[in-house]
Formats: structure tokens, C-alpha cells, sequence
RNA sequence: GCCUGGGUAGCUCAGUCGGUAGAGCAACGCAUUCGUAAUGCGUAGGUCAAGGGUUCGAAUCCCUUCCCAGGCUCCA
């Protein structure tokens, strides 16, 4: 019998008897990993275990605890999924049923139109571990267009696939099928066969640390126009420790929900009497949003913006003026019809500016003209979509809209990068990325030229000021390309912040212009940008990242002082009054609790510094300081020395837990 | 807007078969005077999201609306 060579990942080379397959190889490096083995990675194409190795090739075996294993696990585990439903709900239908980031999910259409509710979600979870306890090989098979059509006769959502992926038509559905000729197939048992591309594990043993999570509804192939599928959410991992972290790690990030803070810390609530999407400020959380708006507002003034106010609502014909009501009329909150007109609640602070700006002609001296203002707006979001601080009705940009030339417009960007970054650093983000928003060829206007200059203008900024940036196609808007900003959180999360985009169509609706150094009338191009987005959200986004426990400078109270008997409470107040005689905001705590109650309080409001003063402290004009984070109170700190530490603190944006 | 699940005291939740409202924490009062994450006792607190229906009787069953959660879609 001849024999073959393959190379593995550490570039050595293993000879096998000619037809050996990847299972092979694996047993011939060891028996453990014979054993761990999911599928393998042959000269960049991940296969199944079973297949023959050619000739030369590349190989790596692919086990659970890596990227790729557990995208295998998640795939298969809901190909086992599907089988459930199938044998609980004959007759059912299955779509897609993809690896997801932690998991997987599988879209069905039930008999009768039914619906799945949380609670099939055990009785699923019972028939997959059946299904995993049977062993199933997962088998594969490869066909014709003709006779997977035959194959998957019953199953229309299949259907569709292949003949999309035979016509060409769908890129996204090669990842179900094998190739645009090729139809492959994996079946599980005779009952059950799925149209997948694979790989897939060996069989159904290998799976079964996994968790159904929760039902969902899904439009097919994502167009709400489409019938709405029911879909359902699993977790799945290499071991039950996985697993089990998983799961630990939803609890925890619960524990850092902006909803769930704003209600332990008092900051803020959404009264039902309000509506959807609304949201008052309590005296807390309104010292955090001044805290946040001054600094806005002080880096605004430094950078060569001017501060502007516009109202609240406008004529309708401002909005015809500027296209909203073209465009989002659906997103506006309806008209008040009144005796001089019809008003609306703006969605936007654009239209206004370009008032401002029209209010008298422009020299080109004057360009660029930034206008700033912390603009509060209105949307009618969709009753679903509402998130917390994250996707609210009402809320307040920290918005501006700048006016330049062409030629001024890849200068205006680059520093306004570095501006939208050196803000965004104050408040603890060090991790950016950015995207490059371009022409979406179905959905735009301006001329060719002006799009082409000012897309480049943005992607030169970019390299310029070295930000990793991604490009999106297509997914600017109508208006104009556009720069956006994301920011990586404490728990590596990334949230979309900051945005600058171009306008080529407001600067025509509202006819502006400048006169050029030649005495000529030129239309200025328009800038949008914002730095937090909207001050809401990234207020929500900060207080998660800091899982409340914020810097000091943004702390509503940022020290706490107790007295450990009442008759020290005047000590404490004449501690508190010195510090607040610094700018510092303190409270005390009088004595009528025991101290490890009061303190208990007080660290549950994540006030960064806790100050116990006691006999001692009388004596020697000294504080216990108890800074949080820290499990070991320091005693006898003088407080001379305490306020310039804590007022460096809080100048330098800091937090006691940086010490 | 669509799918699933929810809404009971400020918060977290219990409330069985439809029989008329409960706990812990928080609040308030009194006592306690204490050196680093819960002192004790007591008091008060509810149109059970809102409205309608079924019933002798509804937190509980049905309908409508509002609000919330997780998804889908959308996000100028």
C-alpha cells in the first residue's frame, strides 16, 4: 500500500498509509487527541474527520476548547436542536441554524402556525439530551441541485436555499450548502437529515454541554416583510466549567445593567406615567449628567466651537425644508395641529443650525463654523426597540455642525479625531475603532465627485491619525460618508459613540452659501458630529463600563463622613465642611446606627471615599480613610493630606481604585 | 411594529383549587453610643399596571390598553 505525507501546524510531517483520514492522524499523534478531536483544518478548509487526507496537505486537527471547535460544537449541537423540534412537533419546518458569538440559534415554522413559549424550552432541552445520549453519527452526503431538491421536498425554507445558491443568487447561503453545484447533507439518523456545508463533530456524544436560553421570533432571511419564524436561543461549550462560566459571567454583567444602577444609586427612573422611552433625573444621576455636560461644554469652548440654543419644536415647514418629513416622518412624534400652523418635536438640531447659519451671508473668513449645542430631540422609536438609556424617545446630543470648503474638510477631520478621542479618553475609553461608512449605490445624492473627495477626505484623516478603521460598503447615508467611533468597554463590550458625517444634501435644501475670496457665492459642505452620541446613552455606557463604581470627579458624592459615636458627629461635620470648602461633595452620617451599618451604606452607594473619624482623629486632627475598593481602612491620615489627594484625584479624572 | 415572557409595598419576591394581601430589606418612631459591609423592638406602607367582562365572590379566569424584559426588524 502506498503512503502519503501531511504536514501538521508545527510544520513536521507525518507519512500515512494513502486513504488515512484526519481521525487517523490524529490517533497516530496521540490517543488523547484522537479522543478530543472535532474536526480538522485541511489546507485552510475545515472538514470532517472522516474525510481522506490528500496528498501534502496542511493539516490541523480542530478540538473543542479553540474558536473553531466550539463554532463546530454550536453548529452541531443545533443541528440536534432541529432534530428535537422535528420529533416533538412533527411536521415542522426548519430554516438556518447557525453558530452564533456563545452559542448558536435555529429558526423554525411550527405546524398550524404554532409558537414556541419558554416553557418547550425544557422539554427540548430533555429530547436533545436524548438525541445526544443516542449517539448519532452525524453522516455526510453530497448530491446534485436536483436531488437535494428531492431530498429536502418538505422542507420549503431548503428549498429556497438551494435553488438561491444554484442560481447564483445567494453569496451568504454558500455557507449552508456545499457549493453552488454541490449539495451536501448531514444526517443524524434516517428520520433526520439537515442541508448544512459542515464540518460537523463525528456524532451527537460529542455534545452536551449546552443550555437552551429563550424563544424569540425571527423574520425569514431578516425582512420584516417576510413570515416571522420562531426562533430559539442556545448557549454550548467544550466542558460544564465553560459552560458553567458562561452562565456565571451573564449574572455578572447583569449586575452592571445601567438599569438595574440607575435604580440601586438613585439616578434616574422611567415613570410609566411618563410613556415609553422617557426618563426623569434624580439629584444623583442629575450631578453625574452636569459633571459629564460641563466637561463637554469647557472642551467645546477650548476647541473653537460657538455655543448656540434652538427650540424644542418647529413649523412644519422646516422639516419639509430639510427632508425629515420626507424621509422619518414615522420616527417623528406626531403633529400638534395649532391655529398659525402645524409643529412638530424635532428629531434633529440640523435643521435649526442651518437657520443660524442662514440667519446672514457667510464670508469664507468665517469657515469652518462650528456650531455646538447640547440639543435635546425627540424620536418615536418603535415600541420594541426601547433599551434602557441606550434606545430612548427623548434625549439630548452633544451635537454640532460644522461648515467648511472642500479643501478644508480632511483637516477639519483629522482634528476633530483627535478632539472626538482626547474627550472620549477623559472618561476612561482607551480602545478605539473606527468605521468608514461609503455610498450605498441604491440610496444616495450629490454628485459622483463630491462623494469621491470627501470619502477620501475621511479615510486620509483616518491613516493620518493611524485609527484602525474597517470599511463598510454601502452603509452610509443617503446624505453623505461618514466616520464612526467605537469604543471597547471594561468587559470588552464595544459600544458606537462618537460619529462625524458628511452632508452634501442639507447645505443644498437650505440654499447655503459663503462668498469665496473670488467674490463668488460657494455651497459649504456640512459636517455632523457628535462625541457621546447622545449624553443618555453614554451615560448608560460609562456607569457599565465602571460597573458603577465611577472616577471620582463624576461621583455624586464623593465622600462620606462618619463618626464613630455621636459625640464625635461635630469632628465629622467640621471634616465635611473643610472638604467642601474645596469643591469637594461630602455628606456625614450621623451616629444614630452603628458604624459597620453606616458604612455598609455607604459602600453600597459606591461613594468612592468613606472617612471614620473617632477619638483618635479629635486628638490629632487626623481620619480613618477608607477608599473604595480597598479592604484595609488606613487609619490616622491627616486631612491636609487626604484633600490634596483627593483633589488631584478628582483633576485628574481618577478613581481611589487606581491607587 | 412582530414573537415570547412579565407587571403584587420604595427594592427583591411569595401568594395553592377563584374565597378578599404576605415576607425580607428600605422608610419612620423609640431604645442603643458603637473604630470599618447589616443593634434591638415597634409603626406605617397596597385601586395587586389601568379599564372592562365572567362570577355570589377575581391579584388569580377572559378581553382591551399601557409599561417592562429578551429577541426580530428599525435606528436620520
Amino acid at each position: 500500500m502506498s503512503e502519503i505525507d501531511v504536514v501538521l501546524p508545527d510544520g513536521s510531517a507525518r507519512t500515512l498509509p494513502e486513504g488515512s483520514t484526519a481521525l487517523d492522524l490524529a490517533a497516530q499523534i496521540g490517543k488523547r487527541l484522537a479522543k478530543d478531536a472535532l474536526c480538522a483544518d485541511v489546507n485552510g478548509d475545515l472538514l470532517d474527520l472522516n474525510v481522506a487526507l490528500p496528498p501534502g496537505a496542511l493539516v490541523s486537527i480542530v478540538t473543542p476548547a479553540s474558536a473553531r471547535g466550539r463554532e463546530v460544537l454550536r453548529h452541531s449541537t443545533a443541528h440536534v436542536l432541529a432534530q428535537a423540534v422535528t420529533r416533538l412537533w412533527p411536521g415542522a419546518h426548519f430554516a438556518i441554524g447557525p453558530s452564533i458569538e456563545n452559542g448558536f440559534y435555529y429558526d423554525f415554522a411550527l405546524p398550524d402556525d404554532g409558537r414556541f413559549s419558554d416553557d418547550d424550552l425544557e422539554r427540548l432541552e430533555a429530547e436533545m439530551r436524548v438525541i445526544v445520549n443516542e449517539d448519532q453519527p452525524f453522516d455526510r452526503s453530497e448530491h446534485t441541485i436536483e436531488e437535494g431538491l428531492e431530498l429536502f421536498r418538505d422542507q420549503p425554507f431548503k428549498v429556497e436555499i438551494i435553488n438561491a445558491v444554484a442560481l447564483g443568487a445567494s453569496e451568504e447561503d454558500l455557507t449552508e450548502v456545499a457549493s453552488p453545484s454541490v449539495v451536501s447533507a448531514y444526517a443524524n439518523s434516517a428520520r433526520f437529515v439537515d442541508l448544512c456545508r459542515g464540518p460537523h463533530v463525528p456524532s451527537t456524544a460529542r455534545l452536551g454541554h449546552f443550555k437552551l436560553m429563550r424563544v424569540a421570533g425571527a423574520y425569514w432571511r431578516g425582512d420584516e416583510k417576510n413570515q416571522q419564524l420562531q426562533r430559539v436561543y442556545g448557549t454550548a461549550w467544550e466542558s460544564a466549567a465553560a459552560l458553567d462560566a458562561h452562565l456565571l459571567q451573564l449574572v455578572e454583567a447583569e449586575k452592571r445593567d445601567h438599569r438595574r444602577l440607575a435604580v440601586d444609586l438613585d439616578l434616574l427612573s422611567f415613570p410609566h406615567e411618563l410613556g415609553g422611552g422617557l426618563a426623569v433625573w434624580h439629584p444623583k444621576g442629575g450631578i453625574v449628567r452636569k459633571q459629564m455636560e460641563d466637561y463637554s461644554r469647557e472642551r467645546h469652548l477650548h476647541g473653537g466651537y460657538q455655543f448656540v440654543v434652538t427650540p424644542h419644536l418647529a413649523n412644519e415647514r422646516l422639516f419639509e425644508t430639510s427632508g425629515h418629513l420626507g424621509f422619518y416622518r414615522d420616527g417623528m412624534y406626531p403633529p400638534m395641529e395649532l391655529d398659525n400652523g402645524t409643529y412638530y418635536m424635532k428629531p434633529m438640531n440640523c435643521p435649526m443650525h442651518c437657520l443660524i447659519y442662514k440667519s446672514r451671508p457667510r464670508s469664507y473668513r468665517e469657515l469652518p463654523l462650528r456650531l455646538f449645542e447640547l440639543g435635546t430631540v425627540y424620536r418615536y422609536e418603535r415600541a420594541g426597540t426601547l433599551h434602557g438609556l441606550m434606545r430612548i424617545r427623548g434625549f439630548t446630543q452633544d451635537d454640532s455642525h460644522i461648515y467648511c470648503t472642500a479643501d478644508q474638510l480632511q483637516d477639519e477631520i483629522a482634528s476633530l479625531l483627535e478632539f472626538v478621542m482626547s474627550v472620549l479618553r477623559a472618561f476612561g475609553f482607551s480602545d478605539f475603532t473606527a468605521n468608514l461608512s461609503t455610498k450605498n449605490p441604491a440610496k444616495y445624492v450629490g454628485g459622483h465627485e463630491i462623494w469621491e473627495q470627501s470619502t477620501e477626505a475621511l479615510r486620509l484623516a483616518l491613516e493620518r491619525f493611524g485609527l484602525s478603521y474597517e470599511v463598510k460598503k454601502g452603509d452610509a447615508a443617503f446624505y453623505g460618508p461618514k466616520i464612526d467611533i467605537d469604543v471597547r468597554d471594561a468587559i470588552g463590550r464595544t459600544w458606537q459613540l462618537s460619529t462625524i458625517q458628511c452632508d452634501f444634501n442639507s447645505p443644498e435644501r437650505f440654499e447655503l452659501e459663503y462668498v469665496g475670496a473670488d467674490n463668488q457665492r460657494h455651497r459649504p459642505i456640512m459636517l455632523h458630529r457628535a462625541l457621546f452620541g447622545s449624553i443618555e446613552r453614554f451615560f448608560g455606557v460609562v456607569l457599565e463600563h465602571y460597573a458603577g463604581n465611577l472616577p471620582t470627579w463624576l461621583c455624586a458624592e464623593q465622600v462620606r463622613v462618619l463618626g464613630v459615636r455621636d459625640d464625635h458627629d461635630a469632628y465629622a461635620t467640621a471634616v465635611a465642611a473643610s472638604l467642601a470648602a474645596h469643591d469637594v461633595r461630602v455628606s456625614t452620617d450621623v451616629a444614630t446606627e452603628p458604624l459597620g451599618s453606616r458604612i455598609r451604606k455607604a459602600k453600597l452607594e459606591k461613594i468612592p471615599y468613606i472617612l471614620v473619624v473617632g477619638d483618635d482623629d479629635v486628638a490629632k486632627t487626623t481620619i480613618g480613610v477608607n477608599a473604595r475598593g480597598s479592604n484595609d481602612p488606613e487609619r490616622g491620615v491627616r486631612l491636609d493630606a487626604f484633600t490634596t489627594r483627593l483633589t488631584l484625584e478628582i483633576a485628574d479624572h481618577g478613581s481611589p481604585e487606581d491607587h
